[in-house]
DNA sequence: ATGGTAGCCTTGCTA
């Protein structure tokens, strides 16, 4: 979202007008003590946040109580970066998560990202063990195929499409996890960011990063998941659009 | 033409 405080009266205006029953943020970019639980509150949302200063911050809207808050990736043991929370809401085990960009990728950068995934496979791999609905949701920062950009050919050597990261991300896939939109939907250009450089929005020149990862249990469930379009071009928009599921009974 | 925009504070770094 690139910043709450930046954005929290388009979030208010979002969650009005799309009214979900639990929002995942990523990229909140302000600690836990300065995020606007009040004005949040008003509008009907508890609120678990994870926070950092200046950088990355991730949390959990729920208009249902948020139990069983974990903060920071299981197993990951002092990484300072704030990139991931998980919660249970009405049974489900919800899970934010802001993975690392990794570019430059002949940087260290790339290697933390890779490091990173590595333990998202195994804390993925974990969860299955309870046979609980998981919902695993946030900016993966990872491209899943060349349909998922608008180009392919100039993104092929970014860390958003390299195969060590695509690999990572197909074995939690492997491990019994699906990709709730790419599982309803066929269609290649469907974009939930849109650099604010070079007028990317004007142009649909977007990527698909944004991304639910769903346990067999909830796989079941699945009704729909869809990319809503509307916030993107709007005024002071974030450079992502949200993403949304709908799990049945 | 190694550019361009946005947000944070570290007026450079991250994306």
């Amino acid at each position: 979202m690139n910043s709450i405080k930046v954005r929290l009266p388009q979030l208010l205006t979002w969650l009005g007008k799309a009214a979900p029953d639990i929002l995942l943020l990523q990229e909140i970019k302000t600690v836990e003590e300065k995020f606007p639980e009040l004005e949040i509150g008003d509008a009907g949302y508890n609120c678990a946040v994870f926070g950092q200063k200046t950088y990355n911050g991730v949390a959990i809207l729920s208009k249902r109580p948020i139990e069983d808050i974990n903060r920071g990736l299981p197993g990951n043991v002092g990484d300072p970066q704030a990139r991931y929370i998980d919660a249970v809401v009405s049974g489900v085990r919800v899970a934010s998560l802001y993975l690392p960009n990794g570019n430059p990728v002949n940087t260290e950068k790339f290697p933390y990202k890779l490091a990173w995934m590595d333990h998202l496979v195994d804390h993925a791999a974990n969860l299955l063990a309870n046979e609980e609905a998981v919902v695993l949701g946030g900016d993966y920062n990872i491209i899943p195929a060349d349909g998922d950009v608008y180009d392919p050919e100039g993104w092929k050597n970014d860390a958003l499409c390299q195969q060590a990261a695509r690999a990572r991300f197909r074995t939690i896939l492997n491990s019994g996890y699906i990709e709730a939109f790419r599982a309803l939907h066929s269609e290649t250009g469907c974009y939930s960011f849109w650099d604010y450089q070079k007028g990317r929005w004007q142009r649909d020149e977007g990527l698909r990063i944004d991304h639910f990862l769903l346990s067999p249990e909830a796989a079941d469930r699945l009704q729909a998941c869809e990319i809503d379009r509307d916030p993107r071009g709007q005024p002071k928009a974030s450079d992502h659009t949200p993403v949304w599921c709908t799990l049945g009974e």
